[in-house]
DNA sequence: AAGTGGTCTAGACCACCGG
DNA sequence: CGGTGGTCTAGACCACTTA
């Protein structure tokens, strides 16, 4: 029991996290409610609030109203990851970054992507470009843009830019959803990435929204031995 | 401009935000401090402190101490994932969850694994099983276990609970690292996962900590069409 | 040195929801 | 209905950093 005043939340958190680590509260057990700790810590009941709201982002304690908090039986862990402009991510390792538009043509998309941007048999700007790194293959951006909600990207020189880039700057959105896994190279993909066909490579889809209604969506296929990390 | 009193901080972050987006505050350029904000928007400083973290916390603005805050040049989105119990995961999809030993052995670690748990040539616990939905591979679990920073594990029965319950459930920990990635299907794994040796599977590696002392380290591999997903 | 964000406090009101 | 977390306020002090 810790009783100085002028305790940071963030101290709030450790002893929490303490608390739920030494199984003083074990999981599934409900916790003081936020003015007994505050007494009990010796701090504002705003400090505490703060703590603890931190403490269920990361998945450990359940809190709801009326019920009040207890520690999770499963503690699902959540963690966060960046997804930064290939751009960037790449000249961040010391490397060049360069860029070659494959393809750009307005076709009408098929099957899952016709699924995820809604636009049924409207015809959408396609582009396909390849990143690399130091002038070896990092990556293949197979992009789909709805013109009709992004009229700004007919007119765009995507020779010089990459969709990935020119869509960050110029076009803000509000939400969308991300997925990853693993698919082995297609023919085309293994030519443009330097690999063998069937290599197993890594895929990560986006689609972006905004007010709901899909603006883009992009299947971004990574050279062999690519790698995401994060940290808990 | 809104004026109104009694602003909650969603409807400050909105309204950051929608500054943002509108160009109003073009990337880059510096923002209202918050006092000038509080007092335009109404809201007492608290309010608006609150609505910047959280915008910050997405990576749209960037904020430090006596420079300001800025909207970001590049800005690199946050997204948040969860890491559920194997077991959970499953169940969750309405699907039954079963689970194989199919290896266990003290032995020392070679190469990465030795690497990433800094034991050298100490044995460590090592345990291979098989996460099954619906009677059907779902992922293999190669996992190492330091006996030594985690005594109990050397007494845990993994052929009724997989270890990676057995930890989420008996083991503390305070953080770790996360990597994922694309990988050919070794011809164990693939006897293991019923694919064919080659295939491309999504793989995960982790290493989990405890006073900055690695605990435990596992390479989960997926079976064939695996997708892990999230928005945001 | 001074301005900015980071945080704490004490109090208050409210929304929600479980008993 | 009443207790819990969610939030707002007004004021204050502090830490950091950069001009």
């Amino acid at each position: 029991m810790t009783l100085e005043p002028g305790m940071t939340w963030q101290a709030v958190r450790d002893e929490v996290l303490r608390r739920i680590r030494a199984r003083e509260w074990p999981p599934g057990a409900p916790i003081p409610h936020e003015a007994e700790l505050a007494r009990d810590l010796g701090c504002a009941r705003a400090t505490v609030n703060r703590a603890l709201r931190d403490v269920a982002d990361a998945g450990l304690i359940e809190r709801r109203r009326r019920a009040g908090t207890r520690v999770a039986l499963h503690p699902v862990r959540r963690a966060k990851f960046e997804i930064p402009v290939i751009r960037m991510e790449i000249e961040g390792r010391g490397l060049a970054h360069d860029y070659r538009l494959v393809l750009r043509e307005e076709a009408v998309p098929t099957g899952e992507v016709r699924a995820r941007m809604e636009t049924g048999a409207r015809p959408l700007l396609h582009l396909v470009g390849l990143h690399l790194a130091d002038g070896r293959p990092h990556a293949l951006e197979d992009r789909w843009i709805d013109t009709g909600a992004v009229p700004d990207a007919a007119a765009a020189d995507f020779t010089r830019i990459s969709p990935n880039e020119w869509l960050v700057l110029n076009v803000p959105f509000e939400g969308g959803d991300i997925a990853f896994s693993a698919a082995p190279a297609s023919p085309p993909e293994a030519e443009a990435l330097g690999c063998a066909p069937g290599d197993a490579l890594f895929v990560t889809e986006r689609t972006t929204l905004r007010g709901g209604r899909p603006l883009t969506t992009v299947r971004l296929v990574f050279a062999p031995g690519y790698r995401m990390h994060t940290t808990i």
